[in-house]
DNA sequence: TATATTTATGTAACTGGTTACATAATTAGT
DNA sequence: ACTAATTATGTAACCAGTTACATAAATATA
C-alpha cells in the first residue's frame, strides 16, 4: 500500500480515515476482552454522563462534538441496555434529562480498569515514536480551528494564480478588451454614460495621446483586466485613476491590486504629486482596494459621471 | 470541547474521527472550488488510474486499503460521469480491467493545480506546528502493524493483573481452594486418581508435614492459585513440583509463572539438588510454563499417576 | 481429469455517523 | 401581552464506508 507515499498530502483525509478505523475496530475487541457491557461509540457520551450529574441530549453533544441526533440514538441504545435513565426536566419540558442508572455506574466502576489499560498501551505507543500523535492532532485541531483548511487552499491558489498574472502596457490589440472589461461592470451595476463611450471608444485620442496610461492583465496571455492613468487638466490633481475593470471570472486572484500598484507606480515614475478618483459606495470591494493602495476620501467636486459618489486621493 | 483533554487517551479513535470529518469536509469544498468535476472520495481511486495504464478492482483496492465493495461502488460512479471506462480482461473473464477515460484523463490535467495548492497549504500548516502529523500518522500504521493497539493493550492488562497477584504460603483457610482449584482441571481433561484424593484431602500430613511448601496465589485476596513442592524420597530427587493449578477464568495473567517461579525460588533456598515433575503432554500451556523455568524432559521413571506422559527436571 | 480451493467481482444488508425538516417549549422584543 | 426568534429534541432520509454471502472463472491437487 504503497498509495499514501506517492498520492502526498492530497490523500490525508484518506489516510486519517484508515488510521481511525484501524484504531476503532481494535477499540470494538477491547471493550470485549474487558467484558465490560459498553459499546465503543457509547464511550463519549458515558464518559460525559459518569462525570456529570445530569445532562441534556444537546449539552452532551456540544461537549463531544457529536450531532444530536447521533447522541439522541445513543442515549436510546443505552436506555435499552439499562445504562442510563431518562426523565423530563420539570423547569424546562424540552429537556431531556440523562443520568447514569446504578448498573451505569457499576460499569463505570469496572471501566476504569480499562481507561488505565488502553492509557498505558498509547503512553508506551507515543513513548516509542518520535512524533507525538496526540499532540500533532491538538494543534491540527487548532490550526485548522483559527483558519480552515480550505481558507489555506484558496490563499494558496490565490497566491500562485496572482503570480501567473502580468501586467502589460497598453497596445491596439487590447482595445475591444478595455471596452468590453469596462462594459461589463458598468452595466450590470449602473448604465453606460456619454463620458464612458468616448473613452472607451477612443482610448488612443481620449487617454494616451493626452499623457495618459493603460496597463492591461495578462491571465495565460488572456486579457482579464485594465486599467488607465488619466492626465487631468486641473490645477489641484495632475491624474486621474479611471476605468478599472476585472473580469467577475477572474475575481479572487489581487488582479486589482497588481494592476492598480502598477498603475501608482507608474504615477510616480511620471512625477506625479497626487492622484484623483471617482467611484461609488456601493463598489464595496473597489473602494477597500483603493483604501489598500493609500487613497483617502475627499470632500465632493465636480464630475461628469452620474454614478459617482465618493471621491478619492492619493498623495504622493 | 473539553472533552478530549480529560477523557484523555481513551477517546482518541473519537478524537480522530472527528478531525477526518473536519478535512474531508473541507476537501469536499475544494474540490467545488477548483471546479473538477471529481468527488473526494474518487481521488485514490481516480490517482491510481491516473498513474497506471488499467488496473483490476481488487488491485486498486488493495492499494488504497478500501474493500472491494467500495472500489466497485466508486468505479460505478466514475463510470456513470464519464471518467472512467471497464473493459473485461480477455485472458482472465473475471477481471474488469479499469482506465481512465479521455474526459477523465482530461479531468487529471486540472487536478494537478488542485494538488499543488493543497500540497503547500498542508506543507505551511505543518510548518507553523512543531509535531509533525503526517510523520506521526506515518509512524503510528507502522507500530501497530508490528503489534496491534489490542495485543498491546491485552499485555499492559496482563502486567497490571500480575501486579496485584500476591503469592503466600499456604494455610488451613485455603485447604478446600487447593482441592478445588486442582480438582477443576484435573477432571476437566483426565480423571480423578486415588493419588489425587490423598494429597488434596490431606495436604498437611501429606506434604507439609514430610517437608514440603504449598503456595497460593492471590488475586483481591481470592485465592486463584496453587502449587505444590513435594519432598520425595528419592535417592535421584529432592523435591517434586505437583499439584499446580490455576483458575481458568484467571488464565493470562502470568499466575502460573508467578507460583512457578516462586516455588523454585523456595526450593535452592530449602538447599534442593533439582526437582522432578510429571505431566502430559496435551497440557501444552503447563509444559511451555515448565520449560520457561527451566524444566527439562527426562527419560521414564515409575509414577503412580495414569495420565503422566512427560517427565521433567530442573537442575540447580 | 475431475474435484477442491482460490480469486475477482457483485448484491444485499448493516453501521456509525450525518443533514434536512418538524414540533414543542422557552425567551426576547416590541 | 403578543408575536418572532431561539432552543431542545425527534424522525426520516442519506452517506461513505463496511461485512456477509453468492457466483463464476481460474488454478491446484489427488
Amino acid at each position: 500500500m504503497s498509495f499514501f507515499d506517492t498520492a502526498g498530502k492530497m490523500a490525508i483525509g484518506s489516510r486519517l480515515r484508515l488510521l481511525t478505523e484501524k484504531i476503532t475496530e481494535d477499540a470494538g475487541k477491547i471493550y470485549a476482552l474487558f467484558g465490560v457491557g459498553l459499546q465503543p461509540k457509547w464511550f463519549p457520551v458515558f464518559y460525559m454522563l459518569a462525570n456529570n450529574e445530569a445532562l441534556t441530549i444537546t449539552a452532551i453533544a456540544k461537549e463531544i462534538g457529536h450531532s444530536h441526533v447521533s447522541v439522541s440514538k445513543i442515549v436510546r441504545e443505552m436506555v435499552k441496555h439499562g445504562l442510563v435513565k431518562e426523565k423530563k426536566d420539570k423547569s424546562d419540558g424540552r429537556r431531556n434529562m440523562v443520568t447514569l442508572s446504578a448498573a451505569g455506574r457499576e460499569v463505570n466502576q469496572r471501566l476504569s480498569e480499562q481507561c488505565v489499560d488502553v492509557g498505558s498501551a498509547i503512553e508506551e505507543l507515543s513513548a516509542s515514536a518520535t512524533h507525538n500523535l496526540w499532540e500533532a492532532i491538538g494543534e491540527w485541531e487548532f490550526l485548522l480551528e483559527q483558519r480552515s483548511l480550505l481558507r489555506r487552499v484558496m490563499d494558496q491558489k490565490k497566491k500562485r494564480e496572482g503570480q501567473e498574472v502580468t501586467i502589460v502596457p497598453y497596445s491596439r490589440k487590447y482595445q475591444q478588451a478595455f471596452r468590453d472589461l469596462n462594459e461589463e461592470w458598468i452595466s450590470t451595476y449602473f448604465k453606460m454614460e456619454a463620458a464612458d463611450y468616448k473613452a472607451l471608444d477612443n482610448p488612443k485620442s481620449h487617454i494616451l495621446d493626452k499623457g495618459g496610461i493603460i496597463l492591461v492583465a495578462l491571465y495565460k496571455e488572456e486579457p482579464v483586466g485594465v486599467c488607465a492613468l488619466i492626465k487631468m487638466k486641473d490645477p489641484d490633481y495632475d491624474y486621474e485613476l479611471a476605468k478599472m475593470a476585472v473580469s467577475p471570472r477572474m475575481q479572487g486572484k489581487s488582479i486589482g491590486w497588481l494592476l492598480g500598484s502598477a498603475i501608482v507606480e507608474q504615477a510616480r515614475a511620471l512625477g506625479a504629486r497626487n492622484i484623483y478618483l471617482e467611484s461609488n459606495t456601493m463598489l464595496k470591494p473597489a473602494i477597500s482596494l483603493y483604501h489598500k493602495l493609500g487613497f483617502q476620501k475627499v470632500a465632493g467636486r465636480a464630475t461628469p459621471y452620474e454614478r459617482c459618489n465618493i471621491q478619492m486621493e492619493l498623495i504622493f
